[in-house]
DNA sequence: AATGAATGAGCCTTCATTCAT
DNA sequence: CATGAATGAAGGCTCATTCAT
């Protein structure tokens, strides 16, 4: 019988609906409050204990690896896609997704640190190779063009976008950022 | 006779001592760990007690300032140079702060949030107005070339720098960074 | 096993327990040593940590509500009483709430001074209301006897215990200064 | 020959001067504040040093001493005063001592704590003697009036005046609380 | 398996008091 | 004697992590 004091122990059923919750909850917060956010603060947020956040999340790291596993996979499934607008696309996401969620850069960061054989940027690289290589066989990248450039260049807007204190004026900043990279990164079409 | 139990007073005489101690052991920390390095760990690395570096410096802006106002006059000096070779000048060592001393750059954003009318930017971009005129008059940059696509370019050089965790390959990174930026940012000379 | 280093953790079944640990130690060291009382003496008193108490009481002033409700709803219950007495017994308890728990005043203070509108008084005026209008339609006290003029006087009892600095002493120092009220404020009975 | 960079040692000659400047800072402080007000907040806004306020008062309540003497002392010359009209000028005097500066009755209490022969209330019970005598005999007093109950009065208002959370109100707080008071107690003179 | 409370270390800040010059 | 800096204890608050139920 639930008590009519405590929240109801919904029991293992529950447990993905629960999973689902952190994980929708730190990727709002990781978004909105950097990497760092406290992780009571997901819990609170995610409508769970403390406990659960810890059972399927043992570190800070384990969870951010589960909300942007979500990014990873839509990247490759971007990059999976054929056309010579393929680089373009994965670019301009990779933008996108730096700008929005800062964190997302910032867990690679924790991750390399903490586990010396994380495989992130290799998996980034990779996916970025064959877009890559069809861009520059388009004529629509340089012969010398590589995935770590591409990485460097998210690593560079990613500075640009945690050095802006004002939110309204990140797009700007960046796009005067993406203004001073080669001209094979494509800018991001207005108002997107 | 000085208690075995507490540090010896040394006296009034002592303050600027004390003072260039803190200052010296901010700098160290802040390059180490970053500008959210905890204050008692600056106090205790410059030998003082909490209180002497709250009287010096009453907030850790006040402390950053002091800090980095070094690297503003070593700046400003810089661009007092005239010859042509100015803005190269200027620009590798921008560069070389920022990555030595990424708490550099921290501390202008913390600047802007806590202090509206923070002027650390606006000096910056004043001392890059004249030598970047020169620099464009000698044809070694655009006509287009402004102070603020600069210090946009030193922000993505601090994201290359605190997004790289393995201190050995920071300056590699930083190179491939520059490398995609425009030819009129001269790259770091090898070695250097 | 539980760490000989820390103390056990007895789960949340012990919340209420803590909870009601903190209550008392915070009535008690608010009787001692008034309202301003360290926080920690508090959480250490009551054998918990100082997370517990900041987890059920995020300020100073929800710990005061918490431990000065109960004297509202005994002063509540109290008003609540029908004979021509009424009056009588609800001054003489607020006397010795005053005198036994000086905090309860400085409390009601702080809370006017943090909260604008804070309702303390108000519910003081509230509970005299009635109370006070039988004793004056009995002739125990003047038409005009206010509630107000209640509320004064225990601030009236408040000054005088504060200012008592020999504890054995705080009961002849208030009867002297209840001595200078109005008759219908009626004095402690001896030995009471 | 004074360092260009410290304040001028101005000697022996100045220790009248800095004591005097401490004593009104210390007042000023103490109305404004409260007793318990930061010493170095005192000797800053003294304009001296530390040192020089620990050397001539080592004790905060040696300090209040000094300040409270004045009032003393005032208090003395009033009492001296013929008329049958000097318990009035004394009462109204005491009453507005205790609402402008409610730290001297804080004093009083903290010294009768820290020095169990501190004969503060002695004295103000000896320079009440008189003029209540002949208030007395002028009729305008009981014959049951003794200088005990007038300070406890004081008390009584002093704690209306600390309890009141509006400066803006303290007047007619304190102008309801002597309200309750024996009428031999003559109110505060309308706008004084 | 979920709950959510407990723990305590850590950091921040203030201020009474001491003391070299 | 004055100066004013140094010290460090104290207290406030937060949050990562553990754990009884």
């Amino acid at each position: 019988m639930p008590s009519s004091r405590t929240r109801h122990n919904r029991g293992p059923a529950a447990a993905s609906d629960n999973r689902a919750a952190v994980l929708a909850a730190a990727r709002s917060l990781f978004a909105d409050q950097g990497y760092q956010v406290p992780l009571n603060a997901i819990a609170r947020a995610a409508g769970v204990g403390q406990g659960v956040l810890y059972r399927h999340f043992p570190t800070r790291l384990d969870l951010a690896f589960a909300v942007f596993e979500e990014n990873f996979a839509e990247l490759e499934a971007l990059a999976a896609d054929s056309g010579p607008e393929g680089f373009g696309r994965l670019w301009r996401r990779l933008v996108e997704m730096t700008v929005a969620e800062a964190a997302f850069v910032e867990m690679v960061v924790d991750a390399r640190r903490a586990l010396p054989d994380y495989d992130g940027p290799r998996r980034l690289a990779a996916l970025l190779e064959e877009p890559l290589r069809r861009a520059r066989e388009a004529g629509s990248a340089p012969a010398t063009a590589d995935p770590r450039d591409v990485l460097t260049a998210v690593r560079m807007v990613y500075g640009v976008t945690v050095t802006e204190p004002d939110r309204d004026h990140t797009r700007a900043a960046v796009e005067r950022a993406l203004g001073l990279l080669p001209r094979w990164f494509p800018p991001i079409p207005e108002g997107g």
